[in-house]
DNA sequence: TCAGAAAATTGACTTGAGTCAAACCGCAAG
DNA sequence: CTTGCGGTTTGACTCAAGTCAATTTTCTGA
């Protein structure tokens, strides 16, 4: 297996690091200077992933984590019955592949959701990843409980959120996390299918059309396919933290 | 603050962790016998927790960890509106309050459902922790990656699964975690309320009721109040696992 | 030991969201 | 420019699960 200081490939990057557009969001600007160069250079390239190509897979054995360098992506878990539930989308700057990390498989697929390009972060063993980056540690760390709070964010949602609610928190999502990269947070320029999103939801794609068709008629929004306006944000949270004060308690709390 | 090495009040637990009943499901299991005795010192014995008390708070500051000794308990993560969503249900050798680690502050509550006992790992900081006890880094991480699973399974439950496979695969997993306590897979004695049970499946309490009534009358469990005796768990798992051949795609799969 | 509260069950009724089916739109390949 | 296909929308209808309400059972504490 490789040593994370050897260089990988033609494609390996050194240097890329500091020219990169994503480095604030990206956890390579946690390493002081000399950590920082040893990162760059452990770091490779990879070709750029196209719409439906997958990063890795589930049950694949894990020899790297990745970093969203451009683009957008999709992860799921997959049911016995080929069921899959898609646990988050991500956007530059995001680590792909934390989740099986200590077993060195994966447990979920990655998958680009338009034409995407990754940072390779290789190593033969978790152990000594953390060894020759201890720096690392702390970005992983922190990553990893972020997973853990957004896990629990979505089962809040899940389990007891109306489709409504569910639609409005995940506009609102998007939108700060398009703020976050710059990006208007009133434009959004999905990248994801219908049927994506009402996976993520746990609704029907033909429940989200409409839920998006009626936030549109009472003009909070603007639909146009992909793109969505968002033009009464007061409203939309109001939709999402009231959920029109009914309904609220429409499943059990406990 | 403290140092884990440190004693903490009269109740320390010198050599307690070697006469522990759970201890082979608990962290201490995994440390060498130097390490062991250094984690035998840190670690407190607190009173008894009674039923609806709690041994921690989300917001409260975190400066312990604990393991559970004996008793069940459950953890939930609170919404704005005072709406909450239970997380998991635990039992002996469980680690709680991982999940707010790494910011020091709690970010589920964990409440007992009977009588409990927790042993406590108190520390100023995560990383002092882990220097203190070398060991621990593997445990925890073993612990939080496992926590990360079931939450992903938690997802898939609650946005792809009908109210039945919902409990169908409740039952199972309650039986399961039994067998690994020496406890019989097939008499469940549960200490969680309906409420409870609801809450955590993303159910109404009628709803569990009834499914378990109906799973009663075709002669899959017995039920009486707390006590359930599965009678035919291949029919279970059948249910679990198959949801009667419809229903099966009742949600989008992206 | 008894009263009141909490928990659990059951029935009747309602409804939010799913299913089925048809039509529509827009891009990409030929 | 046409055709096809994936993605999206819309309408009509259904049903799983929720709500409301009443009753029973069990627990708790004075």
């Amino acid at each position: 297996m490789e040593n994370p200081q050897n260089l990988r490939g033609l494609q390996s990057a050194t240097g890329a690091c500091k020219l990169c557009h994503a480095r604030d969001k990206c956890m390579s600007s946690l390493f002081g200077e000399h950590d920082y160069k040893l990162f760059d250079r452990a770091i490779a390239h990879r070709q750029p992933t196209e719409r439906r190509e997958l990063i890795y897979m589930a049950g694949d054995k894990l020899s790297s984590i990745f970093i969203l360098h451009s683009g957008s992506v999709k992860t799921y878990v997959e049911s016995v019955d080929g069921d899959h539930q898609i646990t988050g989308f991500h956007w530059p700057g995001d680590v792909l592949g934390i989740h099986g990390v200590q077993r060195q498989i994966h447990t979920d697929t990655a998958e680009a959701l338009e034409t995407s390009s990754v940072c390779e972060l290789r190593f033969d063993s978790f152990e000594n990843l953390l060894e020759a980056f201890p720096a690392l540690q702390k970005a992983i760390c922190t990553q990893v409980f972020r997973e853990l709070d957004e896990e629990q964010d979505m089962m809040m949602m899940l389990g007891k959120m109306s489709a409504e609610r569910r639609v409005a928190q995940f506009l609102l999502k998007i939108s700060e996390r398009m703020a976050l990269h710059g990006c208007s947070a009133y434009y959004l320029n999905l990248t994801m299918t219908r049927h994506d999103i009402a996976n993520y939801l746990g609704l029907a794609v033909e429940t989200v059309s409409r839920l998006l068709t009626r936030l549109q008629n009472v003009n909070i929004i603007e639909v146009n396919r992909r793109s969505i306006f968002i033009k009464d944000r007061q409203q939309l949270e109001h939709i999402f933290d009231n959920s029109d004060e009914n309904q609220d308690h429409s499943r059990e709390t406990g």
